[in-house]
DNA sequence: CTGTTAGCGCATTCAT
DNA sequence: ATGAATGCGCTAACAG
């Protein structure tokens, strides 16, 4: 059976037919109830009820210029470091009437081009991008489109509209920093090739004042690719004494290998992740890591799309949330 | 600087206008070329290109009554189960030309009505959910709203429409059989409390003819909530052989509770999981586990969906994907 | 191959 | 407080 449904969908008009009001009473009745008796509506609703009638929000969307739509863009929902941003942006843009459409670029900017494109086609009330947005073009269109944006999980100078995020230079910095204060020379690195662990791992070398031995492993990071890694800057100096790794997956596979292998973690290994996935404080040993607030940022991200489209002047349309070290039993001395 | 764009986006009528042809032709050159001769589709890409045109797709859906959309329903992203299912389906999806809209029920059939019914205001061309839909009156206004569904991860005698998906009984009963071959007769549970992992209980129970100490955690699982819900099952019985979970994660979680108490898995405690997250190969000792191909899941209904959109009949709506035991070091003898 | 006509379902003018 | 007209931007019919 592949007929489809015999019965056409019930309309405003149905609905206002049934109630016995004009059709734009009906409509206000439903989306205005402020301006309208409360016997219409009463009326009003119960011919809903009786019709079972949804608004059609596309033929709304097109004439009140206000889709409900916003578009979120992720590298790909595997990445499971944006989970927490776009589960938080969808729940926040939910309570406020919106929902999310999702586009993945696979890391690959003429994709991303392509994937904006359609997303402005779809005329969503605004869009949130996971990273910066990487071609120039598309960055040209988004700010014609005139469409509310929010670039996060990374600092700019000069972001496309709105940004939520932190500056991936200072994490690596900071690692680097802590490193050093333990005194470790042999250091490795173990990070994923995307632009923003690219410039972790470049805070790192800067702060460390010279280049160090990577593995670099391709997107999705994983347990099973940290522990190829390991197995590969072993080979480029077996005398390691402690990596610094792009997500808590790859420390947690560095680790398993280390383990493995019959080094001691930290004694022998010290190992530093970074995203705090919540699996990285109930290992044995726990896993070190920078915590940064994902959640945060998709909240962040989807009041500041709201506050857009309500016509409100945003005051602070950059905001950096900033991020901390962990330590944990993997890296303490 | 909160200024709207200045710039009115292009309409297909400016194009129109520049290539010096009708709307219509326009049109078609765009969305029908082969009915246009080549001149004329090469004037229209030129002022497509001139004027940055981009298409409004909720006008086009609204006339053509094809939305380009196909709403994909999930209890909360973090999830990690569904998510290779939600990644192939917007993969597969996109590569047709079709858009996810994303809606969350957080495991709530009240939540789940309502957003199914936004969701059908929408008028997507196809909604997918994760699981079965829980309420008659979100069944029935589905049925009645004439869009393709497909519900996925589950079997059910009376599906919405179309289904894609597997024996949760059978999977508890396949877990309980290897159990019983094992000889192991003190076994507990640990799992989540949704249905279907309910189901699996059922099945596990039903094989081994009795009800078995059981954990139960809240979702979303966790190796946290693994590690606490060992400390909880031991209680329960000291002398535990084996350990059930609902989640790759909580097997973990028992696991790193196990090794930490000074147990030797699995000959103290054997341990089996479900669905062989990506992880579970690489752990030390590596997790047993039921696999279950969530991205076939994902890709099936995505092309379920496609198809019905074009008017093929679709010969298989209930597709059985079927599950397998993968034995690992955490339950090898 | 191209153009004309007529809406899709609703919300924003205006009017009453 | 309610209603009539108008059009959002596009495409399915039909015509030529």
């Amino acid at each position: 059976m592949n007929a489809v449904s015999p019965f056409k969908a019930a309309t405003l008009h149905d609905v206002a037919k049934a109630a016995g009001v004009s059709l734009i009473t009906a409509s206000r009745a439903l989306s205005n109830p402020g301006v309208v008796s409360k016997k219409t509506i009463e009326k009003v609703q119960a011919a809903v009820d009786s019709t079972g009638y949804i608004p059609n929000l596309l033929a709304g969307g097109l004439k009140s210029k206000r889709s409900l739509m916003v578009g979120g863009i992720v590298p790909a929902l595997s990445v499971s470091q944006f989970l927490p941003t776009v589960q938080a942006l969808t729940t926040e843009l939910a309570s406020a009437g919106y929902q999310l459409i999702l586009g993945q670029t696979s890391y690959d900017a003429e994709q991303e081009e392509s994937v904006l494109n359609t997303m402005i086609g779809r005329q969503p009330d605004g869009i949130v991008m996971t990273g910066l947005v990487q071609s120039q073009k598309a960055r040209d269109r988004l700010r014609r489109s005139g469409i509310p944006v929010v670039e996060t999980w990374d600092l700019s100078d000069r972001p496309v509209d709105m940004l939520v995020g932190f500056s991936h230079v200072k994490v690596g910095g900071a690692v680097g920093g802590y490193f050093l204060s333990k005194g470790w020379k042999r250091v490795g690195i173990a990070t994923g090739d995307d632009h923003r662990a690219r410039m972790r791992r470049d805070g790192f070398q800067t702060t460390l004042g010279r280049e160090v031995p990577t593995a670099f492993v391709p997107a999705p990071s994983s347990l099973e690719l940290g522990r190829r890694a390991l197995a590969e800057l072993l080979e480029k100096d077996p005398h390691l004494e402690a990596v610094c790794c792009s997500s808590d997956q790859l420390a947690q596979g560095v680790m398993v290998e280390a383990l493995a292998r019959g080094l001691r973690v930290p004694q022998d290994l010290a190992i530093c992740g970074f995203g705090n996935a919540d699996f990285g404080a109930h290992t044995v040993p726990s896993i070190s890591t920078v915590h940064v607030d994902g959640a945060e940022i998709g909240r962040l991200a989807a009041r500041l799309i709201v506050a857009r489209c309500r016509g409100e002047s945003v005051a602070q349309p950059v905001i950096d949330v900033g991020f901390r070290m962990v330590e944990r039993q993997s890296s303490a001395s």
